[in-house]
DNA sequence: TTGAAAGCGGTACCAG
DNA sequence: CTGGTACCGCTTTCAA
């Protein structure tokens, strides 16, 4: 039998209190007896209270939950997502706090479950798809929820994001500028669990989630603005956030008839892949065709990769802290990042017949 | 007021039990009452059991714990580390089981109140110093524990490793047989709570970490085979397993009057920024000087870095595995993966004015 | 300074 | 198939 407070205090011949005190408020007993009982617990083999239980009577669980889909691949494969983790779990160690990760399991009732089994104060919702079942298993466990969408639609959640359409309007902007526009855009911008990846995406409103969303709003303003034709722009769906698929993606664009004069990610890793994608074909970025990409990671600086940068750890700290500590005002609970377009040598004037 | 199993059982006139079962158990109660419950739930606006009283009384914390130092980020960067924890996340997955990362503190004590405060199920402790603080208390908690190194000392632990010894003395012999003799070794070797790390690190009695005094005493190994003098080997301990960490140790070893033959790092991150010295200044790897890493991290192949494969989704799976379900047998209790010499181009025949 | 008592929100056995 | 009844292990007033 594991021993308890109870063993303890029999051990010693007092109360559960007052090892409990030992433990939680060394003020209220004498140092002697305080050691007293330290000393039999360390000697029964007592570890200290039970966590659980102390959760449970504080009614506080000691974590924030984050979810993730695909194993954690994704979250640990994008450097944004990691510096975003890293700044989250800085305002977890601040208030004490673990990071509970909670896989997302494929099966729609399970991703439910795991939502509901979670011993949490709170969930930090990152790159999950808003019509996902376990974004709406959340929100009905009543807890705080933090998310990256400075627009979310929910008013309960908190966000700590950037302005994504200002921010693609900008780089937009600076392609229109060089001349381009028969470009291609290359992202993730299916969720699986919402439907088949081969739905042809023809604008903003086919896309799953709200962030990537709001990029291609920010693009196609660029564009009108401009004056240009926005069917002159091929949407790539690829599948995951990762250097492999902006390959793919990037292939698929490249050998076209009509080859794009720009390639534009939505985020750097998939930029990265473009980038393998003209170094195969012998094709100079900046100078054959131009790439932009999203996040600025550093990777993007040794690739000399034009993109918009956001500040990937202050994000994730920021997002914490709402949840561990939560604004009282409506103002507070939405805090916007800035962003900025850093040129880089991957953009430069389009290379086209008609220029 | 949030609701609970109570107000529900009290809304559709049943006993808590029943409305426990609803959740837990559905077969064991009709499927109309179940409906009736789960309707009169959702009108309250009650999510479901809570999960810390539910931990508490089946006695099951539903997550395993991960211990991190620097607050994540080195979990997150090293390719290694990130399969190996998608590989912990397959297990606990499939044990329906969270996986709480626990930033451990710098403070000593803050550090062993971090670990008695989690609420979990057991404890996978990577890439933590035998010596730690964080560690002797986990051992405290009496619950099963997972370790990366075979030959832990605690008879207590788990562990889903590798014979580190064998697989440097192999890769040694491989450095040997190609003439090499004076060679630095670049690794990550000193904890930095245990002690300064401007500590001179002899051989292996000196290191931190059991996986990395293994894989030194196999290098020794083969030295010693080959009849060479292990003076001759410098040992350059790296703050941090980081690519930048493996450019400045090799940095400080090819800037030397007598520029070592080869650099050997315990870890391909290492390995990788050890190759970006040698282009920082001119050197050819496999022709000037030779690298060999530990790992073979995707990046290995395209860099053709000569290194030690190691499965490292698996290791975490079956680490995941053994906490989970642990055998009963002491023999089940340490799983031993295999290694595997990768020879690529990055290791070639010492160019040495001796040779 | 110490202790008694009342839960925190559930679960599971067992009787009906 | 349903309900009564003990706990799970700890924290926190409140009195002594």
């Amino acid at each position: 039998m594991k021993p308890t407070l109870q063993t303890v205090a029999d051990e010693v011949g007092v109360s559960r209190s007052t090892v409990s005190n030992a433990y939680g408020r060394p003020d209220q007993l004498s140092p002697e007896l305080r050691e007293r009982i330290l000393d039999a617990a360390r000697r029964l083999g007592y570890a200290g209270p039970n966590p659980t239980a102390r959760s449970l009577r504080r009614g506080r669980a000691g974590a924030i939950g984050v979810l993730f889909t695909d194993v954690l691949s994704y979250a640990f494969k994008d450097p944004f997502a990691v510096r975003f983790l890293q700044g989250l779990s800085l305002a977890a160690e601040r208030h004490s706090t673990g990071l509970l990760l909670i896989p997302i399991p494929d099966d729609a009732d399970a991703a439910r479950a795991a939502v509901r089994n979670a011993a949490v104060d709170g969930f930090c919702v990152f790159c999950v798809a808003e019509g996902h079942p376990a974004r709406q298993a959340i929100l009905e466990r009543g807890l705080p929820v933090v998310g990256t969408e400075l627009h979310a639609t929910d008013p309960e959640m908190l966000a700590a994001g950037v302005d994504e359409v200002a921010a693609t309007r900008t780089a937009g902007a600076h392609l229109t500028a060089l001349g381009h526009h028969r470009v291609a855009i290359i992202a993730d911008l299916l969720h699986p669990a919402l439907g088949p990846l081969t739905t042809p995406v023809r604008g903003p409103e086919d896309v799953s989630y709200q962030g990537d969303r709001e990029r291609m709003r920010g693009y196609q303003q660029a564009w009108e603005k401009a004056g240009l034709d926005w069917d002159e722009v091929t949407i790539i769906n690829v599948a995951g956030n990762s250097r492999e698929a902006g390959l793919d993606g990037a292939a698929r664009a490249l050998d076209r008839r009509d080859r794009p004069t720009a390639l534009i990610a939505f985020s750097d890793v998939i930029a990265l892949g473009a980038l393998d994608a003209l170094r195969a074909r012998g094709l100079r970025a900046g100078r054959d065709v131009s790439v932009i990409g999203f996040d600025d990671i550093p990777q993007a600086a040794e690739a000399g990769l034009t993109t918009v940068r956001q500040p990937a750890k202050e994000k994730g700290r920021i997002a914490g802290e709402l949840l561990l500590d939560p604004p009282a005002t409506a103002e507070g609970r939405r805090v916007a990042l800035p962003t900025e377009l850093i040129v880089r040598a991957s953009t430069g004037p389009a290379l086209d017949g008609r220029n």
